[in-house]
Formats: C-alpha cells, sequence, structure tokens
DNA sequence: GTGTCAGATTAGATATTATCTAAATAAGGA
DNA sequence: TCCTTATTTAGATAATATCTAATCTGACAC
C-alpha cells in the first residue's frame, strides 16, 4: 500500500497526515503480527521521525476511533492492535500467547430469540490451541 | 450451586478451600456480568472474610489455571473475568462495552487448511454491536 | 509564499491495573 | 494435636495508559 492511499485514508476520516501518525499506521500495515502500544511505540522510534509515548498512544486510539486500527479483544494486560481492512479471525496460541491471522469465514449469526432487542453488528472468532512453534515437541492425546 | 460443590472442585484441584479463594468463586457464581479484579476485590470486602488484593489476584490466577474460571477475551485494560462450566459466546456492546452472555452454538471449525501444523482446541465467537441498553433511542439506518 | 489557527506533539506527572516480597498465618492430613 | 506447606497479607514495585499545559505544525485561505 503506497504513501498516498494512507495519507488519503487518514484524510478521509478528518486526521492530518503527520509524520508521526503515518508512522504508526504504515509499521501496522507491515506487521503480521498483533503489536502492543510500547511495540509500536518502540519501533517507530528506530527511526525518524521520532514520536513521544503520549503521541503514540494518541494516534493509536484516534485511528481506532476512526476505524482505520482496532485493539483485538485478548486476554492479555496490555492493548494489541492490527489495521482493519481484510475481514479476519484469530488464532491465540494457549501457551505462548502468540495472536495470528486466520482467514475469514461467514459464522452463522444468532438467533434473533438469543439477540432479543440488542442490535448485531458483526461476529468475531477466537480459535484456540497451541501456536505451530509450541506444537513442536508437543505429543497429542 | 452448593458450598460443598465448590468446595470440591476446588479441592479436585489441588487447591484449598480457603475463605477468601471461596469467596471469589461464591461471587462470580452469582454474577451474571463479567467483574473486573477491582470489582471482585471490592464485592468481597463488602463483607467478612476479607481479603486483600494481592490474594484477590492470586486466587483468580489460581482459578484460571485450574480452569474453574476464565479471563473473558475483551479488548479493555482491565481482565475480566467468568466462571468455565457452562460453555457460552459473548456479546459486546460497541458503546458501553458490557459483556453479556449469549447462548452457546457449535461454530464450524476452520479448515485443515488454514490451521496449518497449528493444534486446535476450541472456538469462542464474540458478536458486536449495541445491547439492550444502548438501543433506546437508537435509529438504525 | 505568508499568515492563521485548530489540531497535533511533547516531556513529565499522574492514574490505573497487576505482580512481587518476605513475614505471618492457617488448611488439611498424619 | 502437630506439622508441613499452601495461602494470606501490607506495602513496595512494575507495567500499562492517560493527563497537563506549553509548544509546534499541517493544511488551507489569501
Ligand atoms: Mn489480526
Ligand atoms: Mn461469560
Ligand atoms: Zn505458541
Ligand atoms: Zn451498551
Amino acid at each position: 500500500m503506497g504513501v498516498d492511499t494512507v495519507r488519503r485514508s487518514l484524510e478521509s476520516s478528518g486526521l492530518r497526515c503527520t509524520p508521526q501518525r503515518y508512522a504508526v499506521m504504515a509499521f501496522l500495515m507491515e506487521q503480521t503480527g498483533h503489536p502492543t502500544a510500547a511495540e509500536i511505540f518502540e519501533a517507530v522510534n528506530r527511526a525518524d521521525p521520532r514520536s513521544s509515548r503520549a503521541t503514540t498512544y494518541n494516534n493509536l486510539r484516534d485511528l481506532v476511533k476512526a476505524g482505520l486500527v482496532r485493539e483485538v479483544a485478548v486476554e492479555g494486560r496490555a492493548g494489541r492492535f492490527d489495521v482493519t481492512g481484510m475481514k479476519h479471525h484469530h488464532f491465540i496460541c494457549d501457551r505462548c500467547g502468540k495472536v495470528e491471522d486466520m482467514e475469514w469465514y461467514d459464522v452463522p449469526r444468532p438467533a434473533a430469540r438469543t439477540l432479543g432487542k440488542r442490535i448485531f453488528r458483526e461476529c468475531e472468532l477466537i480459535f484456540r490451541g497451541l501456536c505451530t512453534k509450541c506444537t513442536r515437541g508437543h505429543v497429542s492425546h
């Protein structure tokens, strides 16, 4: 994805395209994992432009609010982020906690009866088990 | 669920049945919501026996490790807990963040192809949208 | 290009959530 | 009743996130 695509997606969300904000988006887009705010902060500051901690958090919050980034639901204490855009599910490793993307597929939505007066927007699937790395040396059964 | 049931489930997990630990289990079992550690700490200490903060956290960790309690995957910063036992899914409100239980139903597991060398254990479904309370006054479309 | 200013950035303080430490206590079996 | 060891405790500390208020700058109008 090119520089202009990022710039335009920021602008169309009413966000200025600042070097710091751009760097967060660019880093997240080249990631296959789900970095924490601390990891994003560190990665962005390995090169110019520098960005303060507050700015990194501010930008993550703004990008999430704009729908360009999401905070994934995990049970750890540190928020983990990925770019929205391509729909996908997640696999979380029981052993090492790694969060991996999984191919998206449609899930039967809940029955109207169980939904009640709630307004349904989407389903999200979390698979659990052992990741490829943690599987090594593991004997099933 | 009776006193003895809790006691036995603790003992069969190799955990001593202490008043503090029992209080955490008892509170979680009467909850329909998904309290944070701070809420559990507060609730437990509204009456005897008292429990320190460290003990509340220790017990939650031990109960999770024993499989009697689980930490729910949510995107907030504070861990939220519920008792395992009855399988169910979750509905998370976009607006107020409330986590509600939803009737369990089986989900088609991912294709072996997308699973690769991972070892699959279970699927967990998260529904998103607006809870009943946040629906009030909301105009769809 | 220059001026304007709301939005953005910053360092550091503060808040929130969770874990650690080491001494004291008590559960449960012998 | 005694013994062993898991558990509890207060307080310190760590990890994560937000706030503050001074300063700066991106984007737009001219
Ligand atoms: Mn992802
Ligand atoms: Mn639940
Ligand atoms: Zn793993
Ligand atoms: Zn709600």
